[in-house]
DNA sequence: ACCTGAACACCGTTCAAGT
DNA sequence: ACCTGAACACCGTTCAAGT
């Protein structure tokens, strides 16, 4: 399993290899039992090793947030610049994000949680060179300097729910109350259906549509409607 | 300061007064330093006697979450049901959730960050009261099963979105490079803007807009918005 | 019935000591 | 130069004992 860090036999430990691991933990374990001591056992080293390489483990949190954002540089959908417009350069900015936080499900909340380095980096897109490259791509395209912080500030607040949103629910079980329906045999008579039929009568008519996942469609369709509130934003100037 | 909790002399201790200490310790000095045995100290008292009153730290946090999302019950604006029309129906209940998350910038991320108890119980809106409420009020105004629920999926993710970037802007200090500008003496060598131009050009010359809080107006905006898209969202049934 | 003291199994982190 | 052992000041939590 995950051979990219097993670094068993001889591999000099570093600080790239610390993250990694870290992620790694993170990922498969959780946030909960993600400990100095724990991280120091997947690398096969004693806790107090990992000091040669990182300050202490709040800078370890820190660098694995700014490790996720810098993954983007290496996906080859994400532009550094809008080619084919500025609508297909926020398109494919927003779904490399939306990458980045569906393959790190249990690390992406970090990005939100950590306090940011000022109060107008913004998560998710909280580091300088993304921010400068949204801007720079958006005047390029001509819009005022207004239209473009103000565009900034709609496509974090729209990021930051959506993906938020979208990764705690992965996390989420099936949930307390509509474990029923589907192939249960006597709905009428289940405990937990008829307590929320009468607490909840709208939820529990609804729960069939509260229980869908179209993530995927519902991204796309917010997003639509987020570059529509842009173009407004761009003609209002 | 802060009477409330006070307890001091005769008080006896009991569930709500330790949520209620938890959240104020919580509004002062942050979650890194909410410790049962610092809560002991704030209402006078041993860290295990806290034991007696809620099974552990956990279910304290999740208690705090919940309590606050009912805060909103008691806030007069925020309607239980449609009186002047959906749009105004959800104007008033997402100012309650916003005079909520400004009102506790601290303790607010917690609802984003526990997770929910079911994947369609989505933050901040996420005890099944509100969802209730959320449904039953749009389905009332002639709202189809499937806009009312795509319209409680656009309300919340639009809701964490913003509160969340508002709340933690809030709590970020005035940032690494831009302390300079307002009055200083010598822009031109300034080390660090000089930094900044050569390496962030746009987020240089655009650090006068980028540091702007207009995040009342900006809120307001997004939320009209917001409603404009409910309704697209309505009419396509 | 409610609170406390002492204890257990953990944390993050420091530092002198080992190789 | 890099890693370790022992130690310090904390955690959350349990439980027998006190009032």
């Amino acid at each position: 399993m995950a051979p990219s860090t097993r670094r068993s036999t001889r591999g000099r430990l570093d600080r790239a290899t610390v993250i990694a691991a870290a992620l790694e933990h993170l990922e498969d374990s959780g946030l909960g039992t993600l400990t100095m001591r724990e991280l120091g056992k997947r690398l096969r080293v004693e806790a107090m090793s990992l000091y040669r390489h990182i300050p202490g483990k709040d800078d370890l949190l820190d660098a694995i947030v700014d490790h996720l954002i810098d993954e983007m540089h290496d996906d080859p959908e994400v532009p550094t610049e809008p080619t084919e417009g500025w609508e297909d350069f926020l398109r494919r900015l927003a779904h490399g994000v939306r990458r980045v936080a569906l393959a790190h499900p249990k690390a992406f909340p970090l990005v939100a949680s950590r306090p940011p380095e000022a109060p107008w980096l913004r998560p998710p897109l909280r580091s300088l060179a993304w921010v400068e490259t949204f801007l720079a791509g958006l005047r390029a395209e001509g819009f005022s300097d207004r239209a473009a912080v103000d565009s900034y500030r709609a496509f974090t607040g729209f990021l930051l729910g959506n993906l938020l949103l979208e990764v705690s629910a992965r996390g989420a079980d099936i949930g307390p109350l509509d474990l029923m329906d589907g192939e249960d045999p006597d709905p009428a008579d289940d405990p937990g259906l008829a307590e929320l039929r009468h607490e909840h009568p709208t939820v529990a008519s609804l729960r069939g549509l509260l229980r869908e996942d179209r993530s995927g469609e519902e991204f796309n369709l917010a997003l639509e409607q987020l570059l529509a509130r842009i173009e407004e934003i761009r003609t209002a100037s």
